[in-house]
DNA sequence: ATGGCATATCCTATATGA
């Protein structure tokens, strides 16, 4: 079972780019983050005449999450974040694909930093820190990814001073991050490439493509039972070297479940 | 400190992004 996670900062300007990379990778659930359409004006059609079943939750202008699953409909969980009613942002959504409970997430970016928008990212990431908490002791198979907007480590940066004052890489939000993953959740790039340079999100400005001067702050998360089965992971760096890219790559985990069909006993040779 | 680019909407301007 494939699983990946693609900022596409418009689904609408973007739908034929979208299109293009299911078709190539394939990949059985996707979590969307950045629709930037209202709940009408979501492709629902063309995804599903794609051969994706979908739920979303749109936004007029910003944010919007959504959850895709080739060949079949995700069941909904829940769409919002609990933990605070006036938090009217969309920027969360849980369905169950294929048994695995797929959360997706779209994290405050908090800039700028300090003030009040920061404020807003701490208390976000908090909710779900306490929400993650009460999926892992649920006990489920669960995937949790989406945009996190952090930069775990250095590591995970190109060389520069550009962003010491970003919300991105403060303290307060690696230690968010930190305390999330420290519940038992797996970060499958790092798990199977701790040393490598990777890279998910590259600014518009600057040739920052061009130079490869990124950051890696989208991220999957594998409960434990999901981690014994994580076979491969990656980043679709190729969709962002296209004509009119998102600013953000797709990511990806390859785990060892569902997918693989069974070949029946009167198939067998 | 600013701006570089991109997407969106109440669009000859402004908010947001990271």
């Amino acid at each position: 079972m494939k699983i990946a996670t693609f900022n596409i900062n418009g689904v609408r300007g973007r739908l034929p780019s979208l299109l293009q990379w299911l078709a190539k990778a394939k990949p059985d659930a996707v979590a969307l983050q950045e629709l930037k359409a209202p709940h009408d004006l979501f492709p629902e059609a063309e995804l599903r005449k794609a051969g994706y079943g979908v739920v979303w939750q749109g936004e007029k202008a910003y944010n919007g999450v959504a959850i895709l699953a080739r060949g079949a409909e995700p069941v909904l969980i829940r769409k919002g974040l609990p933990g605070d009613p006036s938090d009217k942002a969309s920027r969360y959504i849980e369905a169950a694909v294929n048994g695995v409970i797929i959360a997706c997430l779209y994290l405050p970016n908090g800039n700028p930093q300090p003030g009040p928008r920061f404020d807003y990212k701490l208390a976000w990431f908090e909710r779900l820190i306490l929400h993650a908490r009460a999926l892992k002791k649920s006990g489920a198979p669960v995937v949790l990814l989406g945009d996190f907007n952090v930069v775990p480590t250095d590591a995970d940066i190109y060389e520069t001073t550009s962003y010491d004052d970003n919300a991105l890489v403060q303290p307060d939000s690696r230690a968010a991050y930190g305390k999330l993953l420290k519940q038992g959740w797996t970060d499958s790039i790092r798990h199977l490439h701790p040393d490598d340079t990777i890279y998910t999100f590259w600014d518009y400005f600057r040739r920052r493509w061009e130079r490869n001067a990124g950051l890696r702050i989208d991220h999957i998360l594998l409960s434990p039972d999901l981690k014994l089965k994580l076979r491969a992971a990656g980043v679709d760096t190729w969709v962002r070297g296209k004509p009119k890219p998102s600013d953000h790559a797709p990511v990806w985990v390859e785990l060892e479940i569902g997918a693989i069909r069974k070949t029946s006993a009167k198939h067998k040779k």
